[in-house]
DNA sequence: CTACGGGTTTGAGTGCGCTCCAGGTCAAGC
DNA sequence: GCTTGACCTGGAGCGCACTCAAACCCGTAG
């Protein structure tokens, strides 16, 4: 696959495909001929995988780390667990904050509902 | 108050408070005699506010723009009920991804759990 | 009186995560 | 043979949201 396509089928452009290929977080992806990418389906798995920490926001130095410990192979399985595990805690933090910020969002939305139909604005 | 206790207050730098001023998401502090912002403590709710929002994702220009309707009145209270409506749609798509996120990222440390109690590394 | 710990302004600098540009190579189709 | 379009590299540029620097002004304590 050439790097068009991985980019349409990944949902990145081809830029952020070569961008994280030379920071490490995409394997060197091996050269056709002419010296051009050419991928093995596989790695949309680890693109999809990379697109969910992104999502949840970690930074790329901690996917870097995390990408890095995986080109070490087997023997990092701990600390890349342990990496994960911490990382799911913020997550979880995130989702129980923006929940928070829902209810606060939906009290609002009501005060300016309740404002509609009276006469008279109350809300800040 | 000071701007510096303001900050202290608010958990924001005094940078941040003058930059949210320059760009309009605070209104134009009163100055002391000497040139100074002297704030009053009401703004804490505003700020408490604007964090929610950005807590959310919601960026600069966006906060810019409902801040200016609420500079503008009461009669702007659809319109600031309109973008708190689009807002909450999309704070609650982004905790349904994170979610989703979440049990990937649960169903990845489980694997890295067994590969650990068994003997050998399975887990990409 | 002077030193100090705040405050003021304008404008420049920073870090992140891309995004694009210049200048070039290569393969396929007309 | 020539054009077209996709690809290559290294490096510059961009937008966001701050963050800080320089040069200055106050008010209070010692």
């Amino acid at each position: 696959m050439k790097i068009g396509d991985l980019a349409r089928r990944a949902g990145l452009s081809v830029h952020t495909l070569r961008y994280y290929e030379r920071i490490g977080l995409l394997p060197r992806a091996e050269r056709d001929g002419g010296g051009r990418r050419d991928y093995d389906a596989a790695i949309l798995t680890w693109i999809g995988f990379l697109r969910r920490l992104k999502t949840t926001g970690m930074p790329l130095r901690e996917m870097q780390r995390y990408a890095g410990l995986r080109r070490q192979g087997d023997g990092t399985g701990p600390e890349r667990r342990a990496l994960l595990e911490a990382h799911r805690e913020t997550v979880r933090a995130q989702v129980e904050e923006l929940q928070a910020c829902l209810s606060v969002l939906d009290a609002k939305i009501e005060s300016y509902r309740t404002a509609d139909t009276a006469g008279k604005g109350t809300a800040p």
